[in-house]
DNA sequence: AGTGTAAACGATAATGATTTGCATAAGCAA
DNA sequence: TTGCTTATGCAAATCATTATCGTTTACACT
């Protein structure tokens, strides 16, 4: 992504522009998958020396308030990625292995096991990712 | 749900019947929507007084893994509901407010805004729960 | 009913991710 | 460039969750 384009996305959310906050999006758009903030942290320190652990997670907080980057939990610890990409998954229930599912897929899968990965359905959860009606106001 | 009905689906999961569990199962069953484990502890008391918070989470975790139960983690905190149910929610990326949806809704979505509550759609989280290959050899 | 053993329990003390407070530095509008 | 606001970095605090360990209990087999 060029870095323009990173530019215009901060300020089209209202985000001041920093080389911390370019080098966080441009990590978070490099990755093929979601991260840790630790992650990121480590990886953007490449193009941001110095950068400090708390500033990565500040720096997420705000993107995710702006609506740039999706906030995802798991298993204790917060996965980030960019809002413009679709993020299923599959989550083994019980040793919390995450992988990305190939395409999207659905319905009436209960049951079914996934062809490629042998993942065993058993139920899903699906979560509305947006703005409630008092933070819609708040802006 | 009678407690002979806890008792079968506990030793179905090849779980010990211990009040503790029967206490925990019994919460679950009574509320209606999903519960942090602390939550969850603090309910279950009244029907198995001393019941330690550690022993909990141990039950959920149990649970968890024979099945019985799923574990649904929102903005750092782990929430656990009966997997015979269904568990659709709206999730303010802002605030982080947390509500279940009506109905078991799905496609085209986003930029809509749900009846009712007003909550604006940007995006959406899909996760199958279910078990990896190599957890189902070890079943 | 009595007994042995693996599994469960409770309390306390770690762990690890995330937040907070505060002093300093940097963005950006005028 | 100046000034005001917001962002950053560090150290310390917080909070959910996990590990440890000694004690207790469920339950299969007598």
């Amino acid at each position: 992504m060029p870095r323009d384009r990173l530019n215009v996305l901060l300020r089209g959310a209202g985000l001041r522009v920093t080389p911390q906050r370019v080098a966080v999006l441009e990590t978070l758009a490099t990755g093929r998958h979601l991260a840790t903030c630790q992650d990121l942290w480590r990886r953007a320190q490449r193009r941001a020396a110095g950068l400090g652990l708390v500033t990565a997670y500040r720096i997420l907080e705000r993107m995710r308030d702006a609506g740039l980057v999706e906030q995802i939990d798991i298993r204790g610890t917060a996965y980030f990625g960019l809002t413009d990409r679709h993020h299923d998954h599959t989550i083994c229930q019980r040793c919390g292995t995450i992988e990305a599912t190939d395409g999207c897929l659905l319905d009436s899968l209960a049951g079914k096991r996934l062809r490629g990965t042998g993942f065993l359905v058993q139920g899903h959860r699906l979560d509305l990712l947006g703005l409630c009606h008092a933070c819609q106001q708040a802006v």
